[in-house]
DNA sequence: CTGAAAGCGCTTACAG
DNA sequence: CTGAAAGCGCTTACAG
């Protein structure tokens, strides 16, 4: 490994001379500055970056805390924070949850070794010791997702969207309408889009019966088996629309309607949240929400980095996302 | 933040027993270890990784390099790639080149500078700076995806993958079987499987024509161009099947095929390759081949380890594959 | 405009 | 079993 001392030789100046010019820092006669960026070229010197991080406390590196690596929602949002992180310089240090609470908290330690200049956590869950273990970083933090007491959160508008989403069912006729939701441990995903649901029904003086309500866990096939237990239990008095928390789950639900001979959307609407891909390529296409989440990732990056360069920044803020209607209503 | 030396003050003993006993090298007292442990755990202490990475020049980290963060065959590699890596106590470093090859060249360096312990690049073309660059670095280095002289590779089985589909196509009665392929900049995707689709109609003796035959860029709306061209431009002998060397492209055509009112497969068969989410759950369901992307981003975490540990390793492997047969033939 | 020196937080021979 | 010392490759006051 050739070093700064190395280019300094070649160079005939001092290491500090050598530091100066590479880092536009102080002053530097043009003719040593041509010199040593000669060197550079020809060597293909690169100053090594643990070196440079010990010494500054910086690291050009950002943490990324994901629940899951291969959900469509996570690539989307990295791929947002990796576009606009990348022009800025930094590289993404990227941790895979898989949705152990130990591990979030377990990965913020590690990131803080390894001095990330900050921290990205797409969040599933809100726990003190979570919230704990943030506040002690002292390392420039953001949530994505979740809205975390005292920390930087991006939040989705959970509960207006599937608000719209319920009403929209709702003023198309439906008085039925039955939802798959997500343990509510995950407050936004398990509690504000049920909590929506309820209240919108609610609102409009419909009953829900209980029977219509099920769980599942994020994933196709337990869309699939929500809405078998769903219409097996409500034998008398079916929904004729379900509301699924995720589009894996409505794909899956739409599976099992499709299996039992259920027209779509004439005999059972469907809808669900997240844009995905599939969404738009099944068929019949499914009415979904798009949470825009590479742009919330841009966000993202761009208020952490923010927060590093100590310019002030909301503490809270909004996404914003779209209604997709579609053939399956 | 505490160091080193806090903490072997806290416990009265000189750095050199911590560092010792942290790392368990050499001796250390029983009564010593428990002491300073006990103060670890007291102070959540954890050693700055820059520190040590610049004394040992090693990093625990890993660069991956990616064509781009979207897809999900990326997706399933880092996943599986993040999970071999991550028991053995490594991070993964993140780069994206957005498909540039100038990016590429640029991330290997910059990993370097960073200290990386080794490199594993998801590639997708093969050119002499790259190969020049790569055996430059002088860091344990490993490819997937494409053939790279004098660098260890993974690669998947192309063209037997391609040419099982074609021979599938042609025993189901198939005689004009049409294809929509990728860029030859693409050794493995744009090359390999275009060779064993015209191979294997040649053997069969099986006239191509080149109407049948065009180029997408790997996205969905390029598939959906590439199957209106080939039906405009053969308009007097049409195709009766069509194989397109990506699912995303399959379903590409498959959309227009349906827009068309072509009956699928009855009309027209329609083949892809990925093994797709979307491949599964679409109608009719595609025919494909599942690459096993998450194996062979475990098995690349592997190579590299066995590389970084300098056991020995070959140097090329095939990676294994699957046909399924679904609905679209 | 330039350089000598100190120091970031570790590990590792070396000596005891 | 333990510690003093050197050194990894940088940057940054400080002095000139």
């Amino acid at each position: 490994m050739t070093t700064i001392n190395d280019i300094a030789e070649l160079a005939g100046v001092s290491r500090t001379t050598v530091s100066r010019a590479l880092n536009n820092s102080g002053y530097v006669s043009e003719e040593a500055r041509d010199r040593i960026m000669k060197i550079v070229d020809e060597t293909g010197y690169m100053p090594s970056q643990s070196a440079k991080s010990l010494r500054t406390k910086r690291s050009g590196v950002i943490g990324v805390i994901l629940p899951r690596l291969s959900t469509e929602t996570s690539t989307r949002v990295v791929n947002g924070i990796n576009e606009t992180l990348a022009k800025e310089g930094f590289q993404i240090l990227l941790t895979d949850t898989e949705l152990d609470k130990k591990k979030e908290i377990e990965y913020i330690r590690l990131l803080k070794s390894r001095h990330v200049d900050g921290i990205i956590l797409l969040a599933t869950n809100v726990n003190d010791e979570l919230i704990d273990t943030i506040h002690h970083t002292g390392i420039p933090f953001l949530a994505i997702g979740q809205d975390l007491p005292g920390v930087t959160s991006l939040v989705y508008e959970d509960y207006h969207a599937a608000s719209d989403l319920t009403n929209m069912l709702i003023h198309k006729g439906h008085e039925k309408v039955a939802f798959i939701g997500v343990d509510p441990a995950d407050p936004s995903v398990g509690q504000q889009r049920e909590q929506a649901y309820r209240d919108m029904m609610t609102r409009k003086n419909l009953t829900i019966r209980e029977e219509w309500v099920d769980e599942g866990d994020f994933s196709i096939e337990s869309g699939y088996e929500s809405m078998k237990r769903i219409l097996k239990n409500s034998r008398d008095d079916k929904p004729t629309a379900v509301f699924a928390v995720t589009d894996r789950m409505a794909i899956g639900a739409m599976e099992y309607l499709k299996e039992q001979g259920y027209a779509i959307p004439a005999d059972m609407a469907v809808v669900g949240i997240g844009a995905s891909n599939m969404s738009k390529y099944i068929s019949p296409s499914l009415t979904t929400v798009d949470y825009y989440n590479k742009d919330a990732g841009r966000k993202a990056a761009k208020m952490l980095l923010r927060q590093i360069k100590k310019e002030n920044s909301d503490e809270k803020f909004d996404l914003t996302y779209r209604l997709i209607i579609r053939d399956s209503v």
